[in-house]
This record gives C-alpha cells, sequence and structure tokens, in this order.
DNA sequence: CAAACATGTCAAATATTTTTGACATCAACT
DNA sequence: AGTTGATGTCAAAAATATTTGACATGTTTG
C-alpha cells in the first residue's frame, strides 16, 4: 500500500565534489542520521527535506528523488 | 528556521472538474482533514503525499508546490 | 600502530504529519 | 423548515520523521 520512493542522493554526492553525508547535512540543516536513513531509504523525507536537498544540487525533486506507483 | 511551501491544490481542484476536497482525499488516500490541512498551509506534506497530490493532477511536484528558501 | 574520517547502525526522546471523530457554518435544494 | 453537501476547526491518538548520543567498521594517513 505505501508507495516506495527511491532516490539519486549518494549519486548526486560523489557528482558534487565526493561531497560527505555531513557536509550535505550541514548544508540542508539536518542531523547526518537523516542523510543516512534517507539515502538507505529507511524512509522518506519530509517535502520541506526533499526540497532543500534538490535545491542543494540544483535539481528539481523529481531529478532526485523517484516516485513508483503501487497497484 | 522553518521554510514555507505553498501550494496550488485549491486552484487545481476547481480546475479538475471542481474536485471536492474528499474526493481528492479519497484519490491520494488520505483523511480529508489532511487535505484542508495542506491546502490552508497549516502544514506541508510528507513527500509521499505531495508526489500522489501531483501526480493526481498530471503535474510535478514543483508545479503544486512551491518552496520560499528562508534567510 | 595510532589517529582521523566516512559510513552504518541502534535506541530513546522529540517533533511533525496523519487519522479519527466530533461539531459548526454556509449554500443549495425540496 | 429541514436536509444534504462542502468546507473549516478542534482535540486526542497514532504513525512517521528527525534528533541526539553512542558505538562499530573499514579506509586512509601520519
Amino acid at each position: 500500500m505505501s508507495a516506495h520512493i527511491t532516490n539519486a542522493i549518494r549519486k548526486l554526492r560523489f557528482e558534487h565534489n565526493e561531497m560527505t553525508q555531513q557536509q550535505l547535512a550541514d548544508a540542508v540543516d539536518v542531523s547526518r542520521q537523516t542523510i543516512v536513513a534517507i539515502e538507505k531509504g529507511k524512509y522518506s523525507p519530509s517535502l520541506e527535506v526533499a526540497f532543500k536537498i534538490a535545491r542543494q544540487f540544483d535539481k528539481s525533486v523529481e531529478e532526485v528523488f523517484f516516485w513508483q506507483q503501487q497497484g
């Protein structure tokens, strides 16, 4: 029932000067554990955090997060 | 500190055959109160609900939700 | 080897989102 | 006048996201 959301955060971090999880966390003002959890798909972020992460990489939300509908 | 996110849900509901809050709620599988709260900007939704609402209107997340960065 | 760093994980506490149920108002209709 | 439907609000509970602090692992560097 719950939709699954994947993301390209890890890929984008490496493409952006090998940014570390801690650096991204600081840049978007969340904890490192939050970045880890989102990156690993443990849960999906709030829309606000999603916007912050996307903008950090100069991307749209949909270029970073991928939603696949369930049946 | 908290970024503000506005949205075009009400406008889109009316553009889509005057869809009611209840119909939208049913379509994206949340309660009517959730639609009311998001529509009125009481809080911003999860990324998952944001995706569902956007797709309901055949829009991207960014065509429905507008994030304004804080200083 | 030891120190530093990046990553992963866990558990408990806190914050935020979402649900449920109830009630109020207003407009449209019979 | 009464009913129905759409919207708004409130409060408490439940679910989910986020934080904090701690610890473990592997890699790199002095």
